[in-house]
Formats: C-alpha cells, structure tokens, sequence
DNA sequence: CACCGATATTCCTGTTAGGAATAGGTGGAT
DNA sequence: ATCCACCTATTCCTAACAGGAATATCGGTG
C-alpha cells in the first residue's frame, strides 16, 4: 500500500535552502548554488547544480517558493525566493523535529583505520596532507568571520564560522596527537 | 564520448568495505552490514542493507571479492572475502590517490545558523539535545576502545576509537562555547 | 512445538551526487 | 569591432546511496 506521498515534507537539504533564502531572498538557482558553496559546504553539503535545481522544482510544487520569469534578452531568467508558507513551514521544522547525530566523511579517518595493510607511513603522509588542507580551511573561515563583522543580521553565520574555526584547530591537534602514535606504533 | 567506463573503480565506501574484509576475513552481507555498523559507521557511513549488498555484487563482477555459496540446509548462504586481486587494488587505492576534505552533514550547525528564524531560545535547546547524544556516543567509543585492547592486530581501530573520543569530548567543548555566545546574545 | 529474535537475501522506489552539455552575457585584449 | 575567455544560468543523464518492505531459515526458550 502506497504511503500516499502527496506531499513528502522537504529534506534537510530542502529546508537547508529555504534557510539560504530566508537569509538573502530572491535569487536564482545558479546564485543559491554560489551561496550554497560559500556556506552550507562548510557544516552540511555542497549541493550539486543539478540537486539545487531539482530541490527548488520540488519546493515550487509544494509551494514553498515562490518563481518569478523574467525575459532578459533571448533569455529565461529565473529567481526564487520563500514564500510566505515556506517561512512557516521553515520555522516550524526549525521548532520541532528530532535533530540526527551528525554525520561525518571522513577519508583520513578511513584510511587510518585501514593502516594494517599499508603500515604506519602512508598515514602520516597523509595526515601531513590532510595539515595543509586544514591550515587553508581555517583561513578561509578567518576571511568569513571577517567579513560577517558584527552585523547582528549576521551573527548566527558568525557563530557558526567560530565553531567551525575552533574545530578546525582541534583537528589540527587530533593529527599531531595521532601522529605521535603512529611514529611510537613504528616497528 | 564515452570514457569507456567498462570497469570503473570502486567507490570510497566499496574501499572501506573491502577494508573489513581484510580485516575480519570470511563473511555474509549481513554480517559485514553488522561490522560497518560498529566500525564504518563512526568515521564513514552507515551502508544501508541494499546498499552493502549491490556494492559486493559489483565487487564481485570486478573480481575483487571471491563468493563462496553454501547449501546449509534449504538455504543459500553466499560468504564473501578479499580476493587477492582485491587485496592489490586497496592497497595501491590506499597507497595513492588524493584525500578528499572530510564532509559533515551537521544538522546542530545547520539550526544554529539558521538561529535568525528562532531566536537563540531554539538553538539552545538543540544544544542541550546534542550534549546528550554527545556523552552517549562517547560511552560507545569508549567501550569499543576497551574491548580493543592492545591486540596489535587491532592497533589501528584503536587509534581511531580514541580519535573519535577526542573529537566529541571538543564537540562537547564547542557545545558548551555556542552556549555562552547565545546566552550573550540573547536580547 | 509454537513462537521470537537473529541471520540472511532480495526487491523496489526515491533521493542525492556529479559531470557534462548547452547557451547567452560581459568584459578585456587586439 | 570582434574574438575569446570567463561568468551566469539551465538542463539532462547516470551512478551512488538511503530506506523500507517482503521473504525465509535458523536457533533457542517457554
């Protein structure tokens, strides 16, 4: 028997950009991406083209966004902002719902884990790499948190750009620790 | 055009799987869903059933697991293990290649930064929440890294089950450094 | 021996990821 | 002015992944 679907309730990625929307208002799917790209990325996904567009197709139809078309040259132009029950339904996600344990993709870890089959060199090359990468995050959050200033319209991104500062750093520390365990666990 | 795909590598998570395989040895889908769970799950992800089972068919078609089928009574029972075609193919995978960043999925962040819709009041108690799950997914580390020992064979895991400690022992640091940010915040 | 829970496999559907193809617009160099 | 490179914008296609339901056997307990 058919859960009768009808009217699935958005994914969290769906909900994920209303927020963006709520935040800077009309835009179009290709700006949500750009703005998805330099904000969702850092703490939920970095959704592709294709699943902004299809997510915003849906989020229409279930009438949480509203389209506006308009013809700019030999063009169809796009934007989207939330609607009125997109906001609603927004808030009410926000307010209720059990929230998951985060999950986490985490390759260095994988490839930590698997280290019986390489020994423990091939680890710490690539928690060395894996340094690098995490010194260019920090500073590409330092730039944003930068940016956000003390605009109070912006203070929870700021926040956000704290806690993702922080962790960095205690990434930073986990790789020297576990580093040392590695060179101790040396043969 | 075409680039041929024919035989494609594995996937990150076909990788990981052919990692428990090496090892543990020997085992059903089932039972290799059941150690992901205790295992992958942590750092990478829970595979879902089906999703544990079309990888090793894949795995499989490109000969890097063997199928063993038994009759055990009315019943088909397929074990599955490192072929050493495999085995060569994981450690060249885990010797080379490109790191990819970690991706977190954060639905905690993702409510915090929506904070402007709510009001700190929300975030908080999501806070709260999370702290909670927090202390209980240390527990479980820590049983896990209890029940590993010191069995060299098992060195790696280890290290990883006291990565993850330590990462959610500063989770729950950063949890408590939001909080004073919201209380603060609050008007 | 009836039942329950763990083991084991299969199927089906929907969502998400990722890449490539297409095309108009804009600004700079020649 | 015109060509090119890059940015904006949308669409399409395929593979990976998630999740649940259906099915069936096995092992033990009351």
């Amino acid at each position: 028997m058919l859960p009768m679907p009808g009217q699935a309730p958005p994914s969290v990625t769906g909900y994920a950009l209303l927020g963006l929307l709520s935040l800077r208002g009309e835009m179009s799917g290709y700006g949500l991406k750009q703005l998805a790209d330099r904000t969702l990325r850092f703490f939920w996904v970095a959704p592709a083209m294709s699943h902004v567009y299809s997510e915003l197709e849906r989020l229409r139809t279930a009438g949480l966004v509203a389209q506006t078309v308009a013809n700019r040259g030999g063009r169809r132009l796009r934007r989207y902002s939330l609607s009125e029950r997109g906001e609603r339904v927004l808030k009410a996600w926000l307010s209720a719902g059990q929230v998951e344990f985060p999950v986490l993709k985490h390759e260095v870890v994988l490839r930590l884990f698997l280290g019986h089959l390489t020994g423990p060199d091939r680890p710490l090359q690539v928690l060395d790499a894996y340094r690098l990468q995490l010194n260019g995050r920090i500073e590409e959050l330092r730039a944003i948190r930068g940016r956000l200033g003390t605009d109070p319209h912006f203070q929870y991104p700021a926040m956000v750009a704290e806690w993702g500062i922080r962790l960095y750093q205690e990434e930073l520390a986990s790789v020297e620790q576990v580093g040392s365990a590695l060179v101790e666990a040396d043969p």
